[in-house]
DNA sequence: CGGTATCCCGGCCGATACTG
DNA sequence: CAGTATCGGCCGGGATACCG
């Protein structure tokens, strides 16, 4: 009765993504997801309207995005501001958690996008050995 | 000829995950997704076999643990050790790029982890004022 | 043990059309 | 502008069988 699948349930136990049941690893899929980071990191810079951010984001669809959105609100990484003007007008900015996770992700993607000329390297190395099969 | 989808052409534009076809964004796809982030995680703390990785990522198949290590080795992350015996034996171990990326992955995971209880919280809020819909 | 090959289903996601 | 609704293709990924 403490088989990894209950970690999720046990209080004692911290939260774990390593285990399948855990939430953790739902949540950091929204956040990691191939929309939610580039949304949060978009966010980083300030708050931006639904369309401001489809053209920021290179390549989301408006379902995607939406669906996205939703996901991170859900969470509460991101609030969305509503106002009942005429045409409608939606902000949406990162929550203070949202701002706390966006950074370490900041982080992660910059890191990634300095070395990519190493990552590239290296794929050429792989591919070169293998001969072209 | 200065669009968006170019910056990963035009070497003087540095590569930017927001591009569509920026290489950035496959890479930190790999290092994000479903299961690439679990195995650099699993191997932060050492090297592993194939079935130890299996074993402690739970709900990976055989294929997709394959498939992402694969992934991985060849953006230079992970290195794979193997020892012609019988019965084989193979070593996946995080290579030093490999091992930057990760501790950058892991503050974001665990930061994650540890505010789980205001995410959950917030998703209680949120569905709670859609009343059941 | 450490994989690869094959089949196949669900759901991710893009395209399009429509609403307030 | 800010979305929702619906359809359909494609592929991620699980199950199974097989190989060195």
């Amino acid at each position: 009765m403490t088989s990894t699948q209950e970690r999720a349930e046990d209080p004692d136990l911290p939260y774990n993504v390593f285990a399948k049941a855990c939430p953790s690893r739902g949540t950091l899929e929204h956040v990691t997801g191939r929309w939610g980071g580039l949304t949060l990191g978009a966010l980083h810079e300030g708050s931006l309207r639904f369309n401001e951010l489809r053209r920021r984001i290179d390549g989301v669809s408006e379902k995607m995005l939406s669906q996205t959105l939703h996901a991170l609100e859900r969470d509460g990484l991101v609030h969305r501001e509503a106002q009942p003007s005429n045409p409608p007008r939606v902000d949406y900015e990162l929550t203070p958690l949202g701002r706390e996770v966006t950074e370490r992700l900041l982080t992660l993607i910059h890191f990634v996008e300095g070395r990519m000329d190493d990552v590239l390297a290296a794929r050429e190395r792989y591919d070169g050995t293998r001969g072209t099969l």
